[in-house]
DNA sequence: TCAAAAGTGTTCACAGTACACCCATGC
DNA sequence: GCATGGGTGTACTGTGAACACTTTTGA
């Protein structure tokens, strides 16, 4: 049995695959690299993780760095180990999913990280195995926001049915018909009707819509599902 | 930007949630720690990642070295990185779930690590933060035998239905309408009927099955479930 | 008044559930 | 023959899917 003092130490790191919806399509947010080797290519937003943090800790810093934001979504993707993915020096990197309201995010933007927003379907080469790392976290959303009510954290406080039905069809890449994803989605409980009405997108107008908190906190855990299963499995692209 | 040469470098090692079932109950393969601190203690079966192998090596190899068996369906639960999960060095550890026959495993079984199977129900205290892995895996194997045909992983390769059943009632701790259940399970048509029956748990005798490895290979991510989304949410405890 | 998108109602097929019943066998 | 557990048949119910229909409003 090896004891600790005969073991190799390596770095540690973090990187995020920060998920956004521009009302229109899924993003994804990159960085240039701005340090040797492979300056200027794209990234996944990164860092080594510091002597007295966590991992979690360590992304949350890097984000709120990017973003300014704090209280992201977030969760453990899976930590990448082969030893060869950095070519500098040995590094395991530990991939956090995350979750962002786009509009937020815009006024906050550092500009110091030359960041851009790319189609998640159309994602240019990134350094090292971050396309890896992105290929997972699209299968990861797709497998969970059909069983917890993840997507929220993608829209704006308030937002119309018709925006959240898009945003679906977004990610199973599929039709929902539109009375039926309304039923659902109000037999949740989980939304609360708003008075006004978003007018831009048709002569109609569609009411707006508001998480309850209550129930969205309560519930995570425990929610019935907007896209059925059998369709869910169906949609996940074989590995 | 901080670079490589500044950053801290620490320990990586896995530690391995070995599931089992007995027939009777779901079981967790735990060891007496070989050397200090906590020596003698339990703990999960574990390692340090070498310099030249990735995570998944370094489980493989432990695995291999405790039971002698390859191939065990095994995946990355998640990552602990808390500074000071570790009493002596700083060490970050990935948790591995693993599912393992039993009946396979008992022959191969290496004493030197005084291993011991407890009751999933009923886990002792664990050295570090251990006992949060295996819960973490518990959440992680009935959410996923659920939508996935996992369980199969850890019955011999004859069983009965009624010994299936059995294992989907641990797992999810309620029971199940006999008819209903075989007949969700055959209509998967993942199971092949064989010509022998089990005759030690009843007088008629129930008929060995044994999965069609083509189609488990083939459905193994587009699965129907055999116990329905609601009542597999309805059992996942509320962290 | 017409087009376009929001929102409602209705029907049908099927999956999940409950439960009665038949079957094979050892004692 | 009868108790025991394996296995089948069937009726009820709720959900998902399809689609026709009504509503609102700007042009």
């Amino acid at each position: 049995m090896r004891r600790y003092q005969q073991q190799t130490r390596i770095l540690l790191a973090v990187d995020c695959i920060i998920v956004g919806y521009d009302g229109t399509e899924l993003k994804l947010l990159v960085i240039q690299r701005s340090f040797e080797p492979f300056k200027g290519q794209w990234s996944l937003v990164g860092g080594f993780v510091q002597e007295n943090e966590s991992a979690e800790d360590a992304a949350k810093r890097v984000l709120k760095n990017l973003t300014g934001l704090d209280g992201l979504y977030m969760e453990q993707l899976q930590t990448f180990t082969s030893p060869l993915r950095d070519t500098v020096e040995r590094t395991a990197s530990i991939a956090f999913f995350t979750l962002i309201d786009i509009q937020k995010y815009r006024q906050q933007l550092s500009e110091d990280y030359h960041p851009a927003w790319f189609s998640i379907n159309d994602v240019p080469h990134l350094i090292f195995d971050h396309n890896e790392m992105v290929e997972q976290a699209k299968e990861k959303l797709r497998y969970k926001a059909a069983l917890h009510p993840l997507v929220f954290e993608l829209l704006p406080n308030k937002f119309t049915l018709p925006q959240l039905q898009n945003l679906y069809e977004c990610l199973y890449n599929k039709t929902f018909d539109k009375g039926n994803f309304t039923r659902k989605v109000l037999s949740t409980k989980l939304l609360v009707k708003m008075k006004d009405k978003d007018k831009q997108s048709s002569k109609k107008g569609a009411f707006y819509y508001k998480v309850d908190p209550k129930r969205y906190n309560a519930d995570f855990h425990s929610f019935t599902n907007f896209v059925s299963v059998p369709s869910l499995l169906n949609s996940i692209p074989k590995k």
